[in-house]
This record gives C-alpha cells, sequence and structure tokens, in this order.
DNA sequence: CACCGTTTTCGATCCTTGGTCGATAACCTC
DNA sequence: GAGGTTATCGACCAAGGATCGAAAACGGTG
C-alpha cells in the first residue's frame, strides 16, 4: 500500500542525457555533440555529454549543468525531454536510471567546443557507449516528427534565413527532399514564418534575390496536431 | 569530463507511477485509478498507484509490478512512457524521481479494485497527493492526441463494439463531440476496425439494427503521422 | 398491416490542405 | 540585350475530413 514510504530507498544512480543537434555546413545531415571517453569503462567510445543527477537538482537544471561542461548554455535554441531509460545494464558496474533530453541548436551556431568533443552526423555515428546511439535515434525521431506538426523549426534555423537555406535545414532534419514551393506555403499559412522585407543579394552567377525570413515565435506551439477527428472549427 | 564515473552515487529514490485510464459508464468522461493515502505524508488525499523501483528492475517491469498490487495487469491493454519528474520538493521529505506510465484498460473491464481504491473522472478529480494531478493530466493530454493519429482506440474499446459505442468512447476521450459518420469513415478508411459481420438487436423503441465491429490491430500503430512535409509518395 | 418514431448507415457535397508543375520575375555575366 | 540562374508565384490536382440529408432497418401502435 503505503510502498512509497515503507520500502527502503534502493540505491541507485540517476542520471541525465541530451542529444544536441544541429544541421551544419558539413554534410547535408544532422549532427550530434559527442565527446569521446578517455577512461572505462567504453573508453574510446563516444558519448553524449551528461552526468549525475545532483541530490537536490531539478532535472532540467540538471541537464542544463552538465551540457554547460561542454557548451555555451546560452546557444540552446529548445531543450525537451525525451524519455527515460531502466535498464540494469544499460551501463556496465553500474545501476543507473538515464533520463534523456533533445537540445536543438540553431543552424549558425558554432560554439566552442572541449578537445575530446565534436560533431557528428547522425547518419554516420562513430561506435557509441552503453545506449547513447539509441537515444540519438531516438531524439531525431523525436526531432523530425515534431517538425511537421509544430513550429519547432525555429529552433534549427538561424534567426534569418532565405527559403532555400531553410528547406537545406528541413531536408536535412527530415533526411527527406523538401519542395520550397510547398515548405513556403505551409509555413506561411501557419504563420510560423514572416518576411522580414529584406532580400539577399544573389552570388556571382546571379539569380532573382532571395527574400530574407524569420520565425514569428521563438517558443514551441504546435499549429495544428492534424486534429482528426477534431472539434468543430469555430474559425 | 568522466563524471558519469568519478561522482559519488548520489542517494537518489526512484519510483514508477502510472495513470491507468478507461471509460466507464458511470460518466462520459475518461477515469482514472486512484486509491486514497491512509498514511502521512498527504494522508487522505488520493495517488496514483505505483512504487519505488526495485535495485535490478527495468522500468517497464516494475510499474507492471506495481500495478499489479491494484488491479489484474492482465486487464491492461496498453502501457507506455510518458514522461519522468524530478522536483526535489515533488514529495516532501523525500527526494525520489518519478517516471510516469499511461496505462489503458478496456471499456469493458471492470476488474477488482483493493478497498482504498476506485476510479475517479478526470473531469472532476478529488484532493491528489503530491504532484499526481499533473501526471494525469499529462496521460490525458497523451491519450488524446495519440488517439487522433494512431490505433490507439483499441486500448479503450471493448472486443466488440457498434459505431455508436465506440463514438461515446471517443468523445469521453476526445473531450468533445465526435460524429459518428466520420469516425466510421476515417477509421475504416485507415483499417483500424472491420465490421465482423454480426449486428446487435435494437433495443425497445426500435432502430436499425447496429453492425458489430472490432479493431484489426491490437498494438500500437501509427496510422499516418500526418506527413505534413512528407517523403515524395511513391503509390 | 400501414404508419410513425427511432437508430443506423450510406452517399453527395463542400472545404481545407498538401503535392506537383510550369510560368514569371529579378538578378548575374558576357 | 541574350542567355543562364535562382527565386517566387499561381494554377491545378488529389486526398482527407466535415457536414448534412436521404435511405435503410427495426420496434411499437392503432
Amino acid at each position: 500500500m503505503a510502498a512509497t514510504l515503507s520500502t527502503p530507498v534502493p540505491q541507485c544512480g540517476h542520471e541525465v542525457l541530451a542529444a544536441v543537434l544541429q544541421v551544419r555546413d558539413e554534410a547535408p545531415a544532422v549532427h550530434v555533440l559527442l565527446w569521446q571517453r578517455a577512461l572505462e569503462p567504453a573508453a574510446g567510445s563516444w558519448a553524449l555529454p551528461g552526468g549525475d543527477l545532483g541530490p537536490d537538482e531539478h532535472l532540467n537544471a540538471s541537464i542544463r549543468r552538465q551540457l554547460a561542461e561542454k557548451v555555451d548554455v546560452c546557444e540552446l535554441s529548445h531543450l525537451e525531454q525525451v524519455d527515460s531509460r531502466g535498464r540494469p545494464e544499460r551501463v556496465p558496474g553500474r545501476r543507473v536510471v538515464a533520463t534523456s533530453y533533445l537540445g536543438l541548436m540553431p543552424a549558425d551556431a558554432d560554439p566552442r567546443l572541449p578537445a575530446d568533443t565534436t560533431w557528428h552526423p547522425v547518419t554516420d555515428l562513430p561506435p557509441m557507449a552503453f545506449d547513447h546511439g539509441l537515444i540519438v535515434r531516438a531524439a531525431v525521431g523525436r526531432l523530425s516528427r515534431k517538425l511537421t506538426y509544430t513550429n519547432l523549426g525555429f529552433a534549427l534555423a538561424p534567426p534569418q534565413f532565405t527559403m532555400s537555406e531553410l528547406a537545406r535545414i528541413y531536408r536535412a532534419a527530415l533526411g527527406h527532399d523538401v519542395d520550397v514551393t510547398n515548405l513556403q506555403r505551409i509555413l506561411l499559412r501557419r504563420a510560423q514564418i514572416e518576411p522580414t522585407g529584406a532580400t539577399v543579394r544573389p552570388g556571382r552567377g546571379g539569380g532573382r534575390p532571395a527574400a530574407i525570413y524569420r520565425f514569428t515565435a521563438h517558443e514551441l506551439e504546435v499549429t495544428d496536431p492534424f486534429a482528426v477527428l477534431a472539434p468543430p472549427r469555430s474559425s
């Protein structure tokens, strides 16, 4: 009954891990921030940033603190919890439950990184420590799904962008082709983006100058969860 | 760097909690399984079933074990993780991280319950212990959203049902009106349900006999996450 | 057994949304 | 200014859901 109180507190650790994702210029794919473990276990393999939850620490505060060891947290445009994993064998020699997070960084951010830390395209991950590869996959899946029914694009895009640049970001994050015309019409109708009025000068070789857009909001909004079986639309 | 190993394991508990939801006859709303606490803290208020994670226990295994103290787990038609909460003050006098689950039971199930345990409509919750009210709300939200883009209805519906009965279940779970015609066409097109061929005899007062349907699958499938910005359709 | 009320079921229409494609606009270089 | 290039816009099509009304299939009643 009152098991919450009568049971002795088990000796069990809790850690937070973050898959920080970014679309970078190097490759047309999503990149994830990884650091290479120097010590056992899993020395030499790559791991997600994170660490143990402090004794009196919020989960959110903890992941922010742990991330601060690797990157400038101010550059993070989005951070959300993904899931928790508690397989007893997930880390050898230690019982630790992990709560994983999805972090996002705009494409123009290029934070300084410690020597053991670099970006890796998620399409070509190095040998990963523990279950961190699974966590990356879960985070990437969460990102691509949420890109389609929320305004989460704001977290991947730079403050200003042309539609071509934005399409490139969406292509990388979704893993498939994205029609520029479609993207523009959809995001405009959803009022996710708006033109700034400015245009960019075409490069050598010419071409029509591209209009510069920005996202209208910088916090997560569910545009329309595609309310199948929707409430009677009042509009 | 290797904080994962160098830091001493903090004394921190981990519990699992489940919001088991069901559409019941008593009220046209989703009901949640709650038990009334007899001991402090929060004596008298209502709590979700759950308890401490065992030292060598999977998270999923733990919530199933804890739930078994309250209901016949075999009647659970679905169980999935929702999120984790780690506010240090969430349970007074004890530092414990909670991972919450959404459990579902078909409308026709009526399991035996311990004396301290009953169903409560989520639209009219009693005084709740700790942050359990928030967990219920998160679970209900997860349910209603997933009902629209997955076949999760199978977990709420009885093995056989008429469209009117199913519409009643969806109305309760979604919290708004549902057109029977729409529901039928959508679920048929998505191949989520199929007619059994049988019909039900109309009650006194007459009426056309209703066709009896069943769900085609009993495991979670994403019908079509409404792939906005979809990959080029190959069909 | 014809009529009526009831409930379910089916079909037709409208609207919104996204996908596709071609035409046009605005720029470059030569 | 001709030709190449890129961006933008508009027209069209298809699919899916919402809405509504008609038809079907029953029980009850006179």
